[in-house]
DNA sequence: TCTGGGGTCCTTTTACCC
DNA sequence: TCTGGGGTAAAAGGACCC
């Protein structure tokens, strides 16, 4: 995963020596859980030939980066985020796979419902990562808050073979960090009274949502610990990093988190983009691309029973710069068609010609499909392509994705020559 | 070294109305 | 007719996370 290695560099102020006492965990009551390596993990775990062996999981074409690498890979300085080729040169005879997200997600199911049978209040934060709020299970089951976190760790373990390190912890932030700290197949307890300790000798980078940016503005005005965030004034650190982020950080930095755990946070857009293998130049060609995210953004719209009443597109540019086009529609919709045609529209009239590395199309300001307002006027000549299109949704989890698909996207003799597309290669 | 794909959140700018 | 201010929503950009 992502990020695995930034936290896992951290230092061990609080790693518990042998025959210290057990720390104190009253009032530890959240739990952060996240699985090792989680990708290369699962794939390890299916392919026991791969056991000690260096693994990366990533885009494999010329464009492609490291998702996750396991600590065999990470030896030699393969780190999630880097460029695959980078990877490549510095660990040549690592096994390099593909992601396979529908395993993953089995997995990550798996591995949510023991935490859903501890308690109601899991927050997912992505497929491999989740706050718990123990308090209510403490009662119920009698245990403490390390001990919840030593069954968690042993179930996932023997029923989903792989491992995970938890933090325990009074507050979200503490507990993240505390679960990347404990990292791999660990276990650490952050008594309240320890918190500033931890926290305070650690790089700003450590704070959540402090990237390379931020913490290059902070490092620039004499910031590097969160010691320093700590004691800034409120009104400079303001005028560094604006009034939301300085707020934040201060508090963070200070051992101040009121975020309760909630799960089942609606979701804000869905989407999909795609970078090209290689820069694409020709409208024709890009307009397809369009057509094809279109599709999978409504059938994920349609999948998840929602609809989006903003489409926007995504270009990036030969030289990454990104821009970003939207028009927000009268009726919200989750019809590839009219998805399509308004992604269309954008393009056509805000982006200029030349190189173009990726393009995006993504739908928000969802509601329930169910609860939408089916306006009749409006509604009734796009019902028809509703139907139409979850016809073909029908068809495609019966006979394959490439089973029904517009015929502008069917293959045509000769090719186009894009190498990015792989029909169905996640499936 | 040359930068994925899925998202969230925040800030600034712009458009529009009164 | 011109200028302007306040409020709100939309649009755009960007940082960040996994």
């Amino acid at each position: 995963m992502v990020g695995v290695g930034r936290s896992g560099d951290l230092p061990r102020a609080l790693r518990p020596a042998p025959g210290d006492p057990p720390p104190d965990d009253t009032g530890c009551v959240i739990l952060h859980v996240d699985m090792d390596a989680f990708y290369a993990s699962v794939e390890v775990r299916d392919r026991p030939e791969l056991r000690d062996r260096p693994v990366v999981v990533g885009g494999v074409g010329p464009r492609g980066v490291v998702s996750s690498a396991n600590y065999a890979a990470r030896a030699f300085g393969v780190r999630s985020a880097m460029p695959t080729a980078h990877a490549r040169r510095l660990c040549p005879h690592a096994v390099y796979l593909p992601p396979d997200f529908r395993r993953y997600q089995e997995v990550s199911r798996g591995v949510m419902a023991i935490f859903g049978e501890i308690t109601p209040l899991v927050e997912p934060l992505s497929l491999d990562e989740a706050f718990l709020d123990v308090a209510g299970a403490l009662r119920r089951m009698g245990a403490t808050p390390a001990g919840v976190a030593a069954t968690i760790r042993a179930r996932v373990a023997a029923e989903h073979g792989i491992t995970c390190s938890v933090g325990v912890a009074s507050t979200k932030f503490v507990a993240k960090l505390a679960s990347g700290m404990a990292k791999p197949d660990g276990m650490l307890v952050v008594p309240a009274d320890r918190v500033l300790d931890l926290l305070h000798p650690l790089p700003v980078s450590a704070l959540w949502g402090v990237g390379a940016r931020t913490a290059e503005q902070l490092r620039r005005v004499g910031l590097e610990t969160v010691a320093d965030v700590a004691r800034c004034p409120l009104p400079r650190l303001r005028r560094v990093i604006g009034v939301a982020a300085a707020e934040h950080l201060h508090a963070l930095a200070n051992g101040r988190d009121d975020r309760r755990v909630v799960p089942d946070a609606a979701e804000k857009s869905v989407g999909a983009e795609e970078t090209f293998d290689t820069d694409l130049y020709d409208r024709a060609t890009l307009r397809r691309e369009l057509l094809r995210l279109a599709e999978r953004t409504a059938a994920a719209l349609r999948g998840r029973g929602l609809r989006g009443r903003t489409v926007s597109i995504k270009v990036r540019f030969a030289d990454f710069t990104t821009i970003t086009r939207s028009r927000t529609l009268a009726v919200p919709t989750d019809v590839a068609r009219e998805v399509y045609a308004t992604a269309k529209d954008l393009f056509d009239n805000h982006v200029p010609e030349g190189g173009i590395r990726l393009v995006g199309v993504r739908v928000e300001q969802l509601l329930d499909a169910t609860r939408a307002v089916e306006q009749l006027t409006f509604d009734a000549p796009e019902r028809g392509w509703r139907d139409a299109e979850r016809a073909a949704d029908v068809a495609r989890t019966k006979f394959g994705l490439s089973a029904v698909r517009p015929a502008s996207l069917l293959p045509r003799e000769g090719g186009v020559g894009n190498s990015a597309k792989r029909e169905g290669g996640t499936g």
